[in-house]
DNA sequence: TCGCCAAGACTTTTT
DNA sequence: GTCTTGGCGA
């Protein structure tokens, strides 16, 4: 008798799955199956302990993993999920607050301010208060208003021991207010009205808490104070929670994220089964060492010995680059030799950097050599002007009273409403004690008989005609689809000739405008509610496939992999690239002066090397641009903590910019074949540089002896080599930088 | 009111 | 080097 459920789980897994009730704090290591031992807790509780969905709260913190985990649950046990409490924090907290809204100074239908959203609000509150935005830089004033309500700190509550920090607290405080008459939380407020909401309505905390009989949490090191308390007071009643994390993989301190949340739950449920989950299924036995050689450095956390039986494999192949365009191009050259060899399409390849800014030389190597990638994150959808316009108008429509947002597309495209008649419409606005867009609509409706028609002056008729449009769209609203009310605006403002001017960016901005519809599309039934939460609250990140998405016949070939370390967690691939290793870039230099810093900085190259699965490529380079000038660095004090004998050295290689440029001049040109990828190759002579029988010699395998060698009709010559290290290598000539020995 | 141009900032990570 | 912001002229 097989049971799918338990019969494949490793003894401590199983352990963990089938804990009796109470608490349970799983420390899972990296690899070591986390997600199965959640998604199985899960099913398990369903259909063996007869849980109802219904008194279940699950929450992750990427909206991807919790679709995977519904999936694979739905997968499982071949039901739905009636009535089941799964996403992630700030999702689950929306939804709690939309039912809650009236013990809140919100409509139930208020919207969620993204990042630059906020940022503007706190400039409008630094204008507000005639504080000069100069010397108090909005950006920095709204991450320490940020860090305060990840502690769950309003602005009476906050210290003020610096005049830095009176400036700080009054700014929250008007910024609060704004929010509260935009109709509009940030994504801190979603966590923390949350956790201030059951601290303060006892009745409403135990609603929940008699609800819920069991809470389970994904990515556990992450949780900061507010979202800590939340989980407290969801699991107040029954006290059945069950988390998963690693303090080793937590890189969010700057979010507020604290890992000794796992030793508070170990004190504050002294009761708790501790399950420790170390055997590895990802990575080899020397990737494994490596990574622990490094994370063993760091203090307060529970010490783990990760293991696999997959063997020792390769040792990690370590790479100096002359400057960042060596760098890149080992990277390049890297994969083309394996895609070449046919041992590897290009989805199992990941190239990993510290800061988005990094990306760009890989891209460009990547571009050139013709390989397919794909970069993870760097806002590149959500943040395009034409998407936020778009969602701005929708905004609008769902809320009037989001000035954000009407500030926005008030003059998009531009239709003769300037500064003056905002001034003009704000005021009014201000006098009536209503929102700028009530008056909007108000002149709309009613036009010259509008109240505010008079006071308004000159402007009104430009203004009333924006009016009609947004009533007539709020009453589309109720009357029409989604995705017809999106046609609506797009055609009643003319945004598309706005935008689309036919140029490649035009055509390109068009064609997000597009994406957007068809993302759109999907909510046809939940609504323009649902669909504005979900835009907010889903990120780039989100769009990385998972594994089982990859494999579809979508992406025969697939794509290499750019990403931050950030966004890699919880991601694997066969082989991965770290580029950057070095003092100032990784460790980043910010993180110089404090200690936790640094070995959050650890903890996210730990994070990187154990995505990899069968190779890791460290790499660095001496120098690399920046604005313009060149920057030299030191290598990365990690590597110092990596034994030699687990490393390769490839030493150094000089791809110097000139080539690049040649390189660059040779793909301008009008046509583009398959073939040149070959610009590297020998002179197109028949004759094979290589013969069967030499000797030769590569920087990354040694010394070996030449099997075959051929030339292809497009001059490029494969060479078969045994090596003595490696044994069987299929090379590309032009790449392989071989040399011959005799 | 709008569009163009120049100066300045920017690079840590993002739900 | 590139993107954003702000100032100025039409």
């Amino acid at each position: 008798m097989t049971d799918v459920l338990l019969d494949d789980l490793n003894p401590q897994q199983l352990k963990a799955v089938t804990a009796p009730d109470g608490q349970v704090l799983v420390l899972a290591g990296p690899g070591s199956g986390k997600t199965r031992v959640l998604t199985r807790r899960l099913a398990y509780l369903i259909e063996r302990q007869g849980v109802s969905p219904y008194d279940i709260i699950a929450v992750t913190f990427t909206n991807k993993a919790a679709r995977e985990m519904e999936s694979r649950v739905t997968y499982m046990l071949q039901r739905e999920l009636e009535g089941l409490w799964l996403g992630t924090f700030h999702a689950m907290c929306a939804r709690l607050l939309r039912r809650e809204a009236n013990y809140l100074p919100y409509k139930s239908n208020f919207v969620i301010f993204d990042a630059d959203d906020q940022v503007s609000l706190v400039k409008r509150a630094l204008h507000d208060l005639n504080i000069d935005d100069k010397t108090h830089r909005p950006t920095g004033v709204h991450a320490a208003i940020s860090n305060a309500k990840n502690e769950l700190q309003l602005p009476d509550d906050m210290p003020r021991r610096t005049y830095r920090d009176e400036v700080v607290a009054r700014v929250y405080k008007r910024y609060q207010e704004l929010l509260v008459t935009n109709n509009a939380v940030d994504f801190d407020d979603l966590l923390l009205l949350a956790a201030r909401l059951l601290e303060e309505h006892p009745g409403v905390a135990e609603k929940y808490a008699r609800r819920f009989r069991h809470v389970l949490v994904d990515e556990f090191q992450d949780t900061n104070l507010a979202q800590y308390t939340l989980l407290k007071h969801l699991a107040g009643y029954h006290k059945n929670i069950f988390v998963v994390g690693d303090e080793d993989q937590s890189i969010y301190r700057w979010r507020g994220a604290d890992y000794r949340n796992v030793q508070r739950f170990e004190q504050d449920y002294p009761g708790c089964t501790k399950i420790l989950l170390e055997q590895n299924y990802r990575s080899t036995q020397n990737v494994l060492d490596a990574a622990r050689q490094v994370i063993d450095q760091n203090r307060n956390r529970t010490p783990k010995h990760l293991f696999t039986t997959r063997g020792a494999g390769n040792k990690l192949v370590q790479f100096v680059g002359v400057d960042d365009i060596a760098e890149a191009a080992f990277v390049v050259d890297t994969v083309q030799q394996y895609l070449s060899s046919g041992k590897a399409s290009a989805n199992d390849f990941a190239v990993m950097y510290r800061t988005n800014a990094q990306s760009r030389i890989v891209e460009e190597a990547f571009i050139h050599a013709q390989i397919p990638y794909r970069l993870i994150g760097a806002q590149k959808f959500y943040g395009r002007r034409e998407v936020k316009d778009m969602i701005a108008f929708l905004r609008l429509v769902e809320n009037p009273a989001d000035e954000v947002s009407l500030l926005r597309v008030v003059g998009v495209p531009p239709r003769g409403i300037g500064e003056k008649s905002i001034l003009a419409l704000q005021q009014s606005a201000f006098r009536a004690g209503i929102s700028a867009g009530e008056v909007l609509l108000d002149l709309g409706r009613h036009g010259q008989d509008s109240p505010y028609w008079q006071e308004i002056g000159r402007s009104a008729a430009l203004l009333a005609d924006f009016g009609t449009l947004l009533n007539e769209w709020q009453s589309a609203r109720d009357q029409v689809s989604l995705v017809s009310l999106f046609d609506r605006i797009i055609s009643d403002t003319g945004y598309e000739p706005y935008i689309n001017d036919q140029s490649d960016e035009g055509n390109d901005r068009w064609e997000n405008i597009q994406e957007l519809r068809r993302l759109a599309y999907d909510f046809q039934e939940k609504g323009l509610t649902e669909f504005l939460q979900n835009l907010a609250l889903v990120s780039d990140q989100d769009t990385i496939p998972s594994a089982t998405e990859q494999e579809g016949a979508a992406r025969p070939q697939g794509a290499v992999t750019l990403l931050t370390l950030h966004a890699a967690k919880g991601l694997e691939f066969g082989q991965v690239f770290i580029i950057g290793l070095d003092e100032g870039l990784l460790p980043h230099s910010r993180s110089r002066d404090d200690p936790e810093e640094m070995a959050e900085e650890r903890r996210l190259f730990y994070v990187g090397m154990t995505r990899a699965k069968n190779q890791l490529y460290l790499l660095r380079s001496e120098r690399r641009s920046s604005f313009g000038t060149w920057e030299y660095s030191e290598p990365s004090r990690f590597l110092d903590d990596i034994d030699e004998y687990l490393i390769i050295n490839q030493g150094k290689r000089s791809t110097s910019r000139r080539d690049t440029r040649l390189e660059d001049m040779r793909w301008s040109t009008t046509t583009v074949s398959p073939s040149r990828r070959t610009t590297y190759a020998a002179p197109a002579e028949k004759e094979t540089k290589y013969k069967a029988g030499m000797r030769v010699r590569n920087a990354s395998w040694g010394e070996g002896v030449v099997l075959e060698s051929k030339v292809d009709p497009d001059g490029e010559e494969t060479v078969d080599v045994h090596f003595e290290s490696v044994g069987f290598k299929r090379l590309l000539a032009s790449l392989a930088k071989l040399e011959i020995v005799s």
